[in-house]
DNA sequence: TCTAACTTTCAATATGTATTGAAAGTTTAT
DNA sequence: ATAAACTTTCAATACATATTGAAAGTTAGA
């Protein structure tokens, strides 16, 4: 497999990997692009590498910017804005984390705290199970949110190491 | 809010969450409903609480049979197949895990495999930040996968418990 | 202040994914 | 063997989301 192909799976597979966890297939298509990318990027150049048009670059690098993965870099003497990628693959996935617990553990807390407050029949075995299945979610979602706030505060081979000890 | 307001939300919390992880909408309404129901459904059940047609019941049915997270259950001295889901959402969780490692975690890894095989310029600077890249990714992956893979064989309690004295 | 270089927005449109419903398939009982 | 009860499939279609491109907005230098 030559140069060529090899960047274009690599385009590929980051772009089905973020379309399956959510994310935009373009959106992490503009990020792989950027990782693999010695030097910042313009957003012709984006436009050009992916054949997409130029809305479509804009609004894909700003939303990177916007969660923290893409930082915007000045060239002396050019009037262009450029992009560069930050690189250190652990430190991307505590940001897409961190970034997640904000937009997503918070609102949910707040939806399952407001369906607790349900009125009606306590002794309804439908209400009943509701409250019971909003209750186990919060205790898990509680206890995954503390997990991952601290996994992020650890490097990669703490975490690794911490986890290995329980179970020598 | 009376009963069937609380439903409808947490119908809705439950897709609007599953669709921003990448599991379809109404897989994910058909999971939140079997959860609440304090007696397993049958297809015509489902169908009638979430207006949908046969075919998208059965499918999505099914799906979640895939994933493990629903069980047929028949009932004595009836024909049609009932459905009940694990209400436990700690092993929901793990069982989500589980199947993710399986379905993305190998493939991926065997893709980024041969993804380094790219031949060429050794020297050439995109080259080497092709492989940098997927070099940084498959260590991440693997430390994160290995991680998961721990993670799932606690007790949510455990896993908690193990972070906290890292930190105190 | 004007203009050229560049960025952002957004209504129109294309594209991919989910959904339908009826036909085909299967199972069970008689 | 037949029929009724039920499940599965899949081509057609609806729907949500991504994408385009041109117009509007912004910025910096002459």
């Amino acid at each position: 497999m030559q140069y060529p192909e090899a960047k274009e799976k690599f385009l590929q597979t980051w772009g089905t990997l973020g379309s399956s966890w959510g994310i935009s297939r373009s959106m992490a298509q503009v990020h792989a692009l950027l990782l693999i990318s010695p030097d910042p990027l313009s957003t012709e150049e984006v436009m050009e590498e992916l054949q997409i048009s130029r809305g479509n670059a804009n609004m894909n690098i700003r939303d990177l910017m916007d969660w923290g993965l893409v930082f915007k870099e000045l060239k002396a003497g050019e009037r262009k804005e450029f992009f560069r990628a930050e690189k250190d693959i652990w430190k991307v996935a505590k940001q897409i984390i961190k970034e997640r617990r904000k937009r997503e553990i918070e609102p949910l807390f707040s939806v399952l705290e407001d369906i607790k407050q349900v009125e009606g029949d306590k002794n309804n075995r439908k209400h009943q199970e509701l409250i019971k299945a909003v209750t186990n979610i919060e205790g898990v979602v509680e206890k995954a949110d503390f997990a991952l706030e601290k996994a992020i505060k650890l490097d990669e081979n703490a975490l690794v190491g911490a986890l290995f000890k329980l179970f020598k």
